[in-house]
DNA sequence: AATGAATGAGCCTTCATTCAT
DNA sequence: CATGAATGAAGGCTCATTCAT
């Protein structure tokens, strides 16, 4: 991202930012089109190329801003008090998909961005991102464990990571069952995965 | 495909074959390169066009193919006698399994194909391919029920139906989970399956 | 085509146009080469598509832009007094020859247009710049007619294409006879004309 | 053409030159297309270049093929005794109209050829053939002169110019109104054709 | 900084011609 | 000699990126 872009006043950044996540969330990253996105946000091709290097710069930038604001939409849960794992398992899920019921866009475009083949130009984009995410939970983790509401003796990395492929599982399960009410389905699942960690 | 293509050798067909699903395994539809199939089959650009019509025509054989390949190797399971229908399921799966193991390069073109998106030169691929797949153990299962090894209540197409999207979430979830032993999941998942479908 | 052309300096459409012009002119329509329009023009291959949408939209706007130029060239008689049909006639047939002189390349260009065999792509182009044509003498003839400078028994469409085709004729006869004197040989056509009708 | 062509039975030198005839009637040059001929003749392609070095020698050879045929059609007039030139002249317009109508194919054909642009390939055919044509009636016309049944004073190549071009006028005009009937058609033509040269 | 025209690499596809059997 | 598979040059078109205004 070039300087350029950060100057541009809100609604110009919020109208391009929303063109460009429009555009990877209909299209993977080879066919998204910077010509449309340029023309869906009404500004001239060559300005996208002001306020970016280039359109894998543009793509990672979006990438960084959808994590931050479903991270942001989710952290405040840590911030509470939770008596058990299950009660905050339970809690992040259910924000998992109020984020995505109200970021429809984000949300595809994640979906894409997680799809995204190992690929030489864009290098392991799926690999990265889980390690991102993973990033971010294990501190929200660390910190619960620093307050002695997560049991110290799990490994927080080990714990991030499951939920993080856990609420992917969740995505994809009610992106195969599109009709399956998302609450109903979370509760059956959650039951599941509570007797599955019994049984195990 | 053209005649051309299967009067050739078993060797060149084989060849040409392996560089084509390798190429749509690393590659969705669009950014498929034939040029790049030719290189790495060794023969000239033109030649693929001697053997398929065009790009869209070759994938399609892909496709139909690749579907083949699995229901054959699945479908000796049909001819055994079983007992029940959760054997029967478990037999599935476990092939199924088996069968993605020992052709990681097809069981990636079928996810790749089973992930492309809605699109005007392909048309709906996912619903394509799911109800050719569901056709099958549609088929399958019907057979079963004639000898009375499947309960004559049960639909046969939703329930076949059921297994091809059953099949298809293990497979996403071992795609999540590289790690995890195959064999172990399964069995996890059965019990989960079995004791869920008692819950539910 | 696209706006963007019509923005360019007149220079540069000029120079773009005669490229175009010339090369359908050399070339009919399967074998006219959009690089060497290109290089022609010094200009590179994409920006063509930068103009117009693909070979064929470009196609029909010089056929359309060639013959607005040749109607333009004629219409003035229409707008003087003529006392009758056959002073009317020689004027169209002599401003014809001339306009045919002076744009040797536009006049072989519409000259292959009407050659231009009946085609998927394209259409029956033949059929339809004749219409084209027909229909603008149509409009000038009928405009005589209500000032009574042409007797309004006759027919002013079939009169409208009798003119077209024996037009035609002309250029034809001209084509294959390169070195007589298109002046004079207009007068013994003419007269050939004349007497051919007083018979028939 | 090689020699293998020659050796060829005569049945299957007649399919092959039907096909190809019907190939350069339907497609003009550069649009003809050698594997269309093969399949239509039902041999394989690379037999065609058995029988002929490539695509022009093929091509020129057709040519030299159908003027050989058409002229074969004609020449018996210059057998028989002419009493005068108008005689002979409608006798020749009349053996090619009826020529042309009885072989419908080689007359497209022809017509192409003389419609073929120049071309860096080909080189001028158009010209090339109009010489071929007028020799060959420069030829008939000098034999006449001989037998003093034409005017000696005439200039015999100018005169055989004359009547090449002046019969595809009659084509051409035949082209444009193809539900004129030819026979009448003629008369017409002939007659203002004797006017014409009164008056000249 | 904004614009949008200019560029050219890259892809699919066609087809005359060659070549191995 | 017949066959038809193999070849590769060429052409239309797309689009990320650059450049001049």
């Amino acid at each position: 991202m070039k300087p350029t872009f950060e100057k541009l006043s809100t609604q110009k950044k919020t109208i391009f930012l929303e063109s460009a996540f429009q555009e990877f969330a209909l299209y993977d990253y080879a066919q998204a089109n910077i010509g449309r996105i340029a023309q869906s946000a009404q500004i001239a091709k060559g300005s996208v190329y002001q306020y970016f290097e280039d359109k894998k710069s543009l793509y990672f930038y979006l990438i960084q801003q959808a994590q931050q604001k479903k991270q942001q939409a989710i952290s405040h849960i840590f911030q509470e008090k939770n008596d058990d794992f299950f009660n905050l398992f339970e809690k992040i899920n259910q924000q998992n998909l109020l984020f995505d019921e109200q970021n429809p866009v984000l949300q595809k475009f994640l979906y894409n961005v997680s799809q995204e083949r190992h690929n030489e130009e864009l290098g392991n984009l799926h690999e990265k991102t889980l390690k991102q995410s993973t990033l971010f939970f294990q501190k929200m983790i660390a910190q619960q464990q620093a307050k002695n509401l997560i049991d110290t003796n799990i490994d927080a990395q080990t714990l991030a990571f499951f939920v993080v492929n856990h609420s992917a599982g969740i995505a994809e399960f009610l992106k195969i069952f599109p009709n399956e009410n998302p609450q109903i389905f979370l509760k059956k699942w959650l039951t599941l995965f509570e007797k599955a960690l019994c049984i195990s």
